[in-house]
DNA sequence: ATTATTGTGGGTAGATGTGGGGAGAAATCC
DNA sequence: GGATTTCTCCCCACATCTACCCACAATAAT
């Protein structure tokens, strides 16, 4: 009961980037730290990957996507345009296990996507990872308004 | 219960500060006066640390960082700038368990960004703490405009 | 004065990220 | 259907990193 509980908090909250590398046969290492949140016995270190609105994946905990799929489900299916977005998102999202070794291997089709050839940088975003090529995240984040001189501003709305 | 309540108390008051070292490991101490507002088992002795608006870095209670990313977490991830402000603040954020000793093992990537190298000057700061360069501090205080009759009236519209 | 706490140092067992061989499953071909 | 190839995932291996333990001097508390 009390694991429970702190797993509500944790998991709630990925924080922090690391790079890691593919290996020949495409396979790619949850840190530690992120995985650790995923290894009570429900979640059975499982993630639901699935292409980004930005140029990178996003591996969500399968729990997590669960609840997303939910939301998705009360979309009527009579809007074409709803019937368009939920083919386009589910038959992206591929359920991926980690193997003993706390890797999940990647289906090809994702990593050109996001462009990964080797090195993977890792970034936990509260409930989701991202999962960038580190030149593609480098020029998204330089293409993009610069947050930096509105960002802690900007904070000062929400909080 | 009782420590529950003692703790939301204490949390809002970090306050005063200290000078501590690196280690070659690049462990830093945490000063035992704040730390013990986190021994309380929920807390696990975990702080948050991420890129402070100054050049410093910030090192949050867990619990206060939840917080944070809970609001951020309710943001729509169909929003461009909201994925942007979530990677942003998440990446540059670092869930850090203290060991037996009080310690945290500071990854280099922060330590850059505040130029921190051996000496550490550590500023309690009501729910945060700072972790500063002794130089970089000296430099940011002779900086900075100093705080001027005005801002105190300003200050008697929140008090 | 004596005892406990604190900040710091360093050795070491275990965890972690990565590589690669190989058994079994799954797909493909004849 | 049976044979062959491809794929998946286990296992073992190993360098590196992490976090434990013990230690100890300096300070604070009793």
């Amino acid at each position: 009961m009390k694991s429970q509980i702190l797993r509500m908090i944790m998991i709630t909250s990925f924080a922090g980037e690391s790079k890691h590398f593919l290996d020949e046969k495409s396979r790619l290492s949850i840190p530690a730290k992120y995985r650790r949140w995923l290894t009570e016995e429900d979640a059975e270190y499982t993630f639901v990957v699935t292409k980004g609105a930005d140029p990178c994946l996003i591996a969500y905990p399968s729990v997590e996507w669960d609840t997303f799929a939910e939301k998705l489900r009360n979309l009527s299916q009579f809007k074409k345009k709803n019937r368009a977005f939920i083919r386009t998102w589910s038959r992206n999202s591929i359920r991926l296990k980690c193997d003993k070794q706390g890797r999940i291997l990647m289906p090809q089709r994702l990593l050109d996507f996001a462009n990964i050839k080797k090195e993977v940088v890792i970034i936990g975003a509260l409930n989701y990872l991202e999962l960038w090529e580190p030149e593609m995240l480098k020029e998204h984040q330089e293409s993009q308004i610069p947050l930096d001189d509105n960002y802690f501003e900007d904070l000062a709305d929400i909080f």
